[in-house]
DNA sequence: ATGCAAAATTGTCTTTTAGACACTTTCAAA
DNA sequence: TTTGAAAGTGTCTAAAAGACAATTTTGCAT
């Protein structure tokens, strides 16, 4: 909101926030991260979660809105906490303080850091590439297996959030497009658990919840028997929570 | 553990934990504050969740730990992020600001703060003054309108995290005594829950998971019938869940 | 000794939900 | 017109949830 007002020694020095953001293009769950570096020998710890300190007028979740705004050009985004990491050694991994110095004013300082998730639907967003970062790129989530600094720790803490979350309430919406099908909405969900899950069975439930809203309309193009179109009913899923139903899961 | 060769110049003035302390009296929820003024004409907002900055050179829940044993003088205690609280007028209330100017070297400094909920059983802690607490009372959830900074706030999250996760894992252990009886745990859902629960649905339900050890031992003492007692089965519990179960919910 | 108050303990029936399971339909492209 | 590819659909069974009330056992008061 004043982010043009800011200086930089507004920073605060010590806190930052970094953001877990999850898509899905229909077959696999993918995760926006930056790379520090351009020229690729070693990449196996040189990608990061996208983050940054945070300003000393500025709230937690503003900040990650800030940030998220900054890389995605995406405002109006779901965003839920993960928590806060603060260990002492988070920023103290070799090959992380040689990027870190070339980018603080204050390489040393401890930072705690307040991680959220967010959920973005993939084709709203084309990467770029951000002030410090090299790149920016969707990864699939099997293949990231290293982080720097906490950031892979934050990850897969990030991941039990929202599976955990989606139990509960249908934020898998984020993922898709305005318009989707029940397949694209079933591989979504075998993606975040992990685990196959029966057509019919999903399809009953969901058809059932009554949060869905038939658009009447078919996928063109496919080389195939074209799908209905659904899209998301808000005010159906609130009257079904509105007395407290929480069972979105499988 | 280096807590006795800490100094004071070794805190860190701009990051805190606080701490959700939950007990349970066989009637009610009960949460552990702090109250900052002895003499009490006006109580609302003077009392606050046990917390404190942390060490430079220390670990969030390694914080949390200390702080709960500086207070409680228990350890291996039950304790859980609730997440970041960083608001930055979260210790601008006027009538915080007062009392921070008398605990502080720098009362100026935004604070953010890391929180967490614990569950104690209530008789294993008998409330005892901290440095720069005037008392330490155990004071019923429904019983608390009002806290310092953003207390009240962080109580409600804290709360609703508790919810969620005793749905999935039979925390509620931790507030019970060694050797407790159903009905005892039965009154302990129906708190946390805030509603009812038919008592014979709740007795199948729990019986049926198989993770309750009958003591084959009955309460004395009682004016009525007296009720089996039963503890925690650990053993059968991770054998219950090493395949993903995690329905604990009513 | 008897009766009473208070809480513990127990089972059945119905409804809902979860889980397993396989064939037919519809489209585009060859 | 054939074929490949994914969409769409129904039934049966088992498990879980939800509604519902009478009997038992103890200490205590009379």
């Amino acid at each position: 909101m004043v982010g043009n007002t800011r200086k930089k020694t507004d920073l605060n020095p010590n806190n930052s926030v970094d953001c877990v953001i999850f898509g899905f293009d229909f077959e696999q769950i993918k995760v926006l991260l930056i790379d520090r570096r351009e020229n690729i020998d070693n990449l196996r710890n040189q990608r990061a979660l996208p983050g940054n300190l945070i300003y000393n007028n500025e709230d937690l979740d503003e900040a990650a809105y800030r940030v998220l705004e900054e890389l995605t050009g995406i405002k109006d985004i779901y965003l839920e906490q993960v928590g806060a990491f603060g260990n002492p050694n988070r920023v103290n991994k070799e090959s992380d303080r040689e990027w870190l110095k070339s980018i603080r004013d204050e390489p040393n300082a401890r930072v705690i850091t307040a991680a959220y998730y967010s959920l973005v639907k993939i084709d709203d967003f084309v990467p770029k590439a951000h002030s410090f970062a090299k790149k920016a790129e969707w990864i699939p989530l099997t293949e990231i297996e290293e982080l720097a600094f906490d950031h892979f720790e934050i990850l897969q803490v990030a991941k039990e959030k929202l599976k955990q979350k989606i139990k509960i309430q249908p934020i898998g919406f984020n993922l898709l497009p305005e318009k989707f099908t029940l397949s694209q909405m079933h591989k979504l969900y075998e993606c975040i658990f992990e685990k196959p899950i029966d057509k019919r069975n999903f399809r009953r439930k969901i058809q059932k919840l009554n949060i869905l809203t038939n658009l009447k309309e078919k996928q063109r193009g496919v080389p195939h028997k074209p799908s209905q179109l659904y899209k998301f009913n808000e005010e159906n899923y609130q009257l079904l929570t509105q007395n407290g139903y929480d069972n979105f899961g499988f």
